[in-house]
DNA sequence: ATTTATTAATAAGTTTTACAAATAAATAAA
DNA sequence: TTTATTTATTTGTAAAACTTATTAATAAAT
């Protein structure tokens, strides 16, 4: 039993005539007689009784009718479903990003992907840089945007931004006068910085023990938002990534770049090697590479 | 997409191999990567991603595969039903009986078919002798017992029993010395028949009009077993067919042929030609003519 | 009763598809 | 670098599905 012989029976039983059903299947009559005869030897009896002058249902074939009606509009639904989900008008991708990033860029990306694919849901999972990674390595999600990372394994890293750190000062601050601000002289003010186990935290930790420079932080906050507060507050001094200086500047508080080091690290996509990407998550790549370019 | 591609890609999702998996479908390999080839080919995208060494599902076949399982689970559902029905082991017939074969012979010929067919439900309509060959013209029942029709049209009637009509008397009844007994001298007693529309009393008073003999009717009922007991209670005589021979033995009356004129009707298996039969059906006729031949 | 028209089955030939065997290509492991 | 393993590709063949032409059967018309 294929599809094919249950199409053909339905359009027998429906037109009650070989040759009107295999007109409409686009089948020459005999195809037919020997489809529903090659069925018919498949179940182990007639379903039709033929005259050559007239057709009936066998009762075999009676019952047959709405089992093959229903069979058939599962497997077309299936069928559509499938083709649906290819052709992109059918899916959800959720992207992990490092919080800065999904509060300053990343909405833009979202909205010219969301003008193309308008029936694609698309979820954004505000996460710590590190879990990204994690989340991307574990296949929770297909496309994370973070941080590059150093041990890539088998992820593909798709770089769309190379960001900056910056200091960010309340108004009126001793140091607002200068282009840029050194670490030295940043770090002779209260220091607010992101708790651990943030990757900007380590980031910060980490070139500044390379450079030998002591860090003595005042206060820390989960939350970015959280630090530009406090610095447009005037509890003290930050760095952050680039990406914040926008949100910073709402705040009230002043950037500037900060030297000796200068800190940078390219931002972009973490995701699975291309080819095993659903077309979905393909299409938000390309999106993405686009919108930053 | 078809039955055999879907096979073929769950084969491949469950074991991760194509090797493995065409091994499983008893199908060479290169077969089998052709199919699923086919498949994504047809539904418009990728389902694996195969790197020579190691498959993967991209998340559109990932979304296949419950998809895959539950319909072929339902086609496989229906292919088993409808074999069943064609290999007897599934159905369901209802008979259309007249009651007089219905309490005596019926029975055992439907003893007999459950015997071979033990899964096929047997149902019994006893209804009136016209209304059974009404109801086998429109299908209401594949098959009815009743005397010969005389207007059969498209119907097919296979004889099963000749019946003649006998006359039953109560205990030490004047007329129980004789071998048979004459209409003549059976109306001298107060007659007892079955109420009209019954084909039984239909035919009494055909026959006694035909032979110029008037008919007083003392009594009547709906049922045979009503009119024995009548009998056998001393309140006149009957004719009935001598299927309810039994019947009116157990009864307490006497049975004595009924002659000049004597009725006899064929009684038999009416319904449409048999090749339109179900073949729980046919199989039920078979059973009727050997039970009773 | 004969002829005609209609319809499905059958036969014969062709095209398409499905398949296996052999080979190539790719990659993880040795 | 080599070897072993696994899928893709190629090629030839067998099977199937299909079409056209023909036959058989029957209802309707003459």
């Amino acid at each position: 039993m294929n599809i094919k012989q249950v199409r053909a029976f339905l359009a027998v039983a429906q037109s009650m005539s070989f040759a009107n059903a295999a007109n409409h299947l686009h089948l020459s009559q005999p195809a037919l007689s020997l489809s529903i005869k090659s069925l018919e030897d498949s179940l182990g009896g007639k379903l039709l009784t033929r005259t050559t002058r007239s057709i009936a249902l066998t009762p075999e074939g009676e019952a047959l009718v709405p089992i093959a009606r229903r069979l058939l509009a599962q497997w077309e639904n299936a069928e559509d479903e499938m083709k649906q989900r290819f052709a992109l008008q059918l899916g959800k991708i959720t992207i992990a990003s490092m919080p800065s990033f999904a509060a300053s860029l990343l909405p833009k990306a979202i909205r010219n992907y969301h003008a193309s694919y308008p029936d694609i849901q698309v979820a954004i999972d505000d996460v710590l840089s590190d879990v990204v990674v994690e989340m991307v390595r574990n296949n929770q999600v297909e496309l994370g945007i973070s941080f590059e990372p150093v041990g890539l394994l088998e992820l593909a890293f798709y770089p769309l931004y190379d960001d900056r750190f910056i200091a960010i000062l309340p108004k009126d601050h001793p140091l607002e006068a200068h282009e840029s601000i050194t670490w030295e002289a940043l770090l002779e003010y209260d220091f607010i910085t992101l708790q651990r186990p943030s990757s900007v935290r380590t980031m910060i930790e980490k070139t500044l023990s390379d450079a030998n420079i002591e860090l003595n932080v005042a206060f820390d906050a989960h939350q970015l938002a959280t630090v530009g507060r406090m610095v447009s507050d005037g509890m003290g001094v930050a760095v952050v990534p680039a990406l914040c200086r926008q949100q910073a500047k709402e705040q009230g508080a002043i950037c500037r770049p900060v030297v000796e080091p200068e800190i940078h690290r390219r931002v972009g996509v973490i995701c699975q090697p291309r080819s095993s990407l659903s077309i979905a998550a393909a299409a938000m790549l390309d999106v993405l590479i686009n919108t930053y370019s």
